[in-house]
RNA sequence: GUCGGAGUGGCGGAAUUGGCAGACGCGCUAGAUUAAGGAUCUAGUGCCCGCGAGGGCGUGGGGGUUCAAGUCCCCCCUCCGACACCA
């Protein structure tokens, strides 16, 4: 495509895709050479050229959600972000800033395994080639980063750290009263002291701290940090070899990465006491400045409900635990259940049917035991797909147990079913047919009593009653809307010691292991208890061994997880001096999740070459410190597909950090941006499958491929469409600077757009046309004289910007671009015969600079200029050339436009109106009607009411 | 089902606070230039009626508030996204 443009054999100095291509590259090496997007940090490291570009500016973090480097490199879609903080950050550096932009590498997890895994190679060489392409592909947009800062969380040195955060994790408990975590060697000093008072870990009863084994006391420590070892019900992927975190699964009961089957099992795993932050990760929400949108789905993630807790007797048991968000309801409790996995179950399960039992709640069973058993094994063979499909059909079985309603007396059955959740609350509920819709549908099902506790509103007709109203049948609560009937019999229930009134959340803590080689190691070892000890921070990093059988092997549904690092047999073990002598322990054979690294990077940018620290404290203070926010990185661009996980998470090591007194922020990130995603078309033919799109024609609204009809849809681009274009195309056809023009001047970056390969060439024009209004296109040289700018340009120019500016600030590029094309198309047509005055040219250069950084930086060489424009001031508005002293106004009558009149722009109000009744247009509307009312808004219109 | 977000010309979009709807671009039409081509230049382009002057309609649909509504209020429809037996 390129060798179409022969412009040049017309206009030798025509910019087109060949001269592009050459400024491009000549204004990046240039940079790199410069270091011009190189950031000082206030102190440490880093710190030359501070005088000139740091000591008197305010700083100003700005950072993209960084990629997997992927092996299939990137497409259009990729870089729309990177561009949009790009064109920021230059913007920002032009008014005064320190800008800190840089860009690392998400290179550990299954992605980057998995690929390795299909080429047969190691993933440390395909990581390597893959990050190697993606930084070449990026390098040619012209992205303003600071290369020293570029990590990959891949790297010895940066993993290091990621242990080191991770011991800290280890190394900490959360103290309630406190409400903060604490160093375990506070909390080992206070039961020593006797301040607090330790309970048995096998009998839960409180024991003196001196009566407790050295391992007891271990088991009670250990199981109080914020990571720790826990037999808990996870996913276990055996496809995949390993287990992953809930997140990670699909509603399909699938790994979200392969759909492969899942399985839940009961395994020992690292766990991230992520619920000890619940309260904090949900109120601090309001110190930052996120959309409501992302807000929104981590206040449900996270899923705070009130209600109470309350003990209902069973007789030969402690009883059963509930949760519920609707106490006042308790009169309406007609029978209970268990998750079927709860642990109760098989404590009170009865040995036989009780006389007279329904049919229906047996399953026709001899027994409970056998009812029990039967069921729990359908159960676990359902998939969640199922589950779902049988959402309104309601199954379980009894157990023969009955419990005491507190408030009654009565008696009620115990059943197990599936509707109750282990995971939540206690995976127990108080069954209230009349007040909730899963109970009525069971009730219904199984014959149970129904009793409303809440009088419906008139004319409900329908089940179970949710709403507000007052409480009937339930004695001492009778006539209280549900919010009173909640606080009194939250009040009885803890004076007659049946329960209390508590929070409950969805969040789970974190599942953090994963019996992958492609990944953080634990910088764990275990003694001869099997007990876990830190490896001390002198010997970080604990390296990932380096070995070639390390690809996960498919296993069977029900056997172990293998992980890949117990194959490197020279590993496992290692002699340690832990203070008393040199022993042998095992090492912690898992590897941490793919959210490890991402955790974090945030901070390892502000110090990257710091071997002493994670990052220095002067150097942190100043790059996430705030006077007018909670701090944090000032802009935080990235998809809202990482809403929840990436982004509840990174809070989460933050606040953990921020109370060990490691970083100085509440909060990780004062402004999120979602910015949206770039689609494409793509073509199905009549089987369904996928052509490639770049082969589709389109003749007057239909399509077809290799002649036959194929039918279109919009998605995200990718291989799986065949609809992916690539900036290398871009490049090549056009250069960079249109590509980064066109995409954004499609719309706003928070929004979703399509891409349309047809449509750049707008943005390649603009750019040949501003080209063309400084350069002439024969010689070469500046076509521009030092004679003043006529008024209206004048005007036009101080008008762009004043608007340019705002938009720029206000993340709105594609305005700022309608802006400048309206001010060169201004240009074009005052100066089409005479040169452009200097006066506009180099602010004209300057705006287009964030935008279209080496189109701009060559304009302003060819001006005169021998420094690149990376620190110039972008320019300012003139207020005085902002106010126009003759305005046009619409004139109105009854609300539609009739007319038009000039007026001075200080015009009284008489004289507008005297002006529009003067308009003959006007006046034939008003057809010699006098108006009734007349209304002027300054500057902007009039409008006469007859 | 619940919670979010969005619906404006043939297309992408603009309209900062209720004040000229459709900026800017793509596409399309006509003309200029060219041997030809277009990634060149100029002009036009919301829809309908009209030769024209001009008029009517118009921001998913229906109602309302207002001198004035894309913007505010009520009801409804459609699309996208997240969560989904959460007690």
């Amino acid at each position: 495509m390129a060798e179409a443009d022969d412009a040049s054999t017309t206009h030798a100095h025509r910019y087109g895709a060949a001269l592009a291509n050459v400024i491009e590259r000549r204004w990046q090496d240039r940079w790199d050479a410069e270091g011009a997007f190189e950031a000082p940090n206030p102190t440490g490291l880093l710190h030359e050229r501070w005088d000139e570009r740091g000591a008197d500016r305010p700083k100003l973090f700005v950072m993209d959600m960084f990629p997997y480097p992927s092996g299939s490199g990137l497409h259009v879609g990729h870089p729309l972000g990177y561009i949009g903080t790009d064109v920021f950050s230059r913007y920002k550096r032009m008014t005064g800033y320190n800008v800190l932009h840089t860009l690392g590498y998400d290179a550990f997890g299954l992605p980057a395994e998995e690929y390795a895994r299909q080429t047969g190679t190691h993933p440390r060489t395909t990581t390597e080639a893959n990050i190697a392409n993606m930084r070449r592909q990026l390098r040619a947009l012209g992205l303003g980063h600071d290369p020293r800062r570029s990590i990959a969380t891949t790297d010895p040195q940066y993993y290091r750290w990621t242990q080191w955060i991770f011991l800290q994790l280890f190394g900490a408990w959360y103290d309630d009263e406190a409400d903060a975590a604490r160093p375990i060697a506070e909390l080992e000093a206070a039961y020593a002291a006797g301040d607090r008072t330790p309970t048995h870990p096998d009998t839960g009863d409180e024991v003196a701290w001196d009566s407790l084994s050295r391992v007891e006391q271990r088991r009670v420590v250990d199981a109080q940090r914020l990571a720790y070892l826990d037999e808990a019900p996870v996913n276990w992927c055996p496809a995949l070899g390993t287990v992953l975190a809930n997140e990670e699964v699909t509603a399909e009961g699938r790994s979200e990465r392969g759909n492969h089957p899942v399985f839940r099992r009961p395994l020992k795993q690292w766990m991230l006491r992520i619920t000890a932050y619940a309260e904090r990760l949900l109120a601090d929400l309001d110190l930052i400045d996120w959309t409501d949108a992302i807000k929104t789905m981590q206040r449900n993630w996270i899923g705070r409900s009130e209600g109470a807790r309350i003990t209902f007797p069973v007789e030969g048991s402690a009883g059963i635990e509930v949760f519920t968000t609707r106490p006042d309801t308790i009169f309406g409790a007609t029978y209970m259940v268990l998750a079927p996995e709860h642990p109760l179950v098989d404590e009170l399960m009865a040995d036989a049917w009780p006389e007279g039992t329904d049919d229906r709640w047996t399953g026709g069973a001899a027994t409970p035991a056998e009812a029990v058993a039967a069921y729990r094994l359908a159960a676990s063979q359902k998939s969640d797909l199922d589950r779902q499909a049988e959402t309104k059909d309601k199954t379980g079985v009894f157990t023969g147990a009955f419990a005491t309603v507190p408030t009654t007396g009565d008696r009620i059955p115990v059943f197990i079913a599936d509707y109750v959740l282990m995971g939540y609350g206690t995976g127990a509920i108080m069954a209230v047919p009349g007040q909730d819709q899963r109970d009525w549908d069971f009730a219904v099902a199984y014959g149970l009593d129904i009793v409303r506790t809440v009088q419906p509103t008139e004319g409900f007709d329908g089940e179970a009653f949710t709403g507000d109203g007052p409480a009937i049948n339930s004695g001492f609560l009778d006539g209280l809307d549900v919010d009173d009937a909640k606080r009194r019999i939250i009040d009885w229930l803890q004076d007659e010691g049946h329960g209390e009134g508590t929070v409950t959340y969805k969040l789970r803590d974190w599942l953090f292991s994963r019996q992958r080689y492609w990944g953080e190691p634990f910088p764990i070892v275990y003694d001869e208890h099997d007990l876990p000890i830190a490896v001390p921070d002198d010997a970080l990093p604990v390296l990932l061994p380096e070995i070639d059988d390390w690809a996960p092997r498919e296993l069977a549904e029900d056997a172990d997880p293998e992980p890949p690092l117990g194959r490197a047999s020279e590993w496992v073990g290692v002699d340690l001096d832990l203070g008393d002598g040199t022993r042998t322990y095992r090492r912690e054979l898992n590897t941490m999740p793919q959210w490890a690294g991402s955790c974090w990077y945030y901070l390892r940018y502000l110090d990257p070459t710091n071997e002493d620290r994670m990052v220095d404290p002067g150097v942190e203070a100043y790059w996430m410190g705030s006077d007018a926010h909670t701090g944090g990185v000032d802009l935080y661009v990235g998809g809202v597909e990482h809403a929840v996980l990436h982004l509840l998470y990174a809070r989460f090591w933050h606040k953990v950090l921020f109370d060990l007194g490691h970083v100085t922020t509440p909060e990780p990130f004062q402004r999120l941006y979602n910015q949206g995603y770039i689609q494409a078309a793509a073509y199905t033919d009549e089987r369904g499958i996928y052509v490639p799109a770049e082969e589709v024609v389109e003749d007057d609204g239909s399509f077809s491929f290799e002649g036959k009809p194929v039918s279109r849809e919009f998605g995200k681009m990718g291989k799986s469409l065949k609809n992916s274009v690539t900036p290398d195309e871009m490049y090549d056809a056009y250069g960079a600077d249109t590509l980064r023009l066109y995409e954004m001047s499609m719309g706003p970056l928070d929004r979703d757009r399509p891409w349309e390969t047809r449509a750049i060439i707008g943005s390649h024009k603009l750019l040949q046309r501003i080209w063309r209004t400084v350069i002439d296109e024969d010689s070469g040289e500046a076509r521009v004289s030092d004679d003043a700018a006529d008024d209206e340009t004048r005007r036009v120019l101080h008008r762009t910007i004043d608007g340019v500016r705002g938009d720029m600030d206000g993340l709105r590029f594609n305005t700022a671009i309608a802006k400048l094309t309206e001010l060169n198309n201004h240009l074009t047509k005052a100066y089409a015969e005479a040169p452009t005055p200097r006066e506009v040219a180099e602010p004209l250069a300057l705006m287009l600079a964030p935008l279209a950084p080496h189109t701009a930086e060559e304009l302003w060489a060819r001006l005169g200029h021998d420094s690149s424009l990376t620190y110039e001031a972008f320019p300012e508005a003139d207020a005085s050339l902002l106010v126009e002293d003759l305005v046009e106004l619409p004139v109105q009558v009854n609300g539609k436009v009739r007319g038009r009149v000039a007026v001075a722009a200080d015009a009284d109000e008489a004289t507008i109106v005297a002006a529009a009744l003067a308009d003959e247009a006007v006046a034939r509307h008003l057809d010699g009607a006098e108006p009734r009312k007349t209304i002027v808004v300054p500057g902007r219109m009039v409008n006469l009411v007859v």
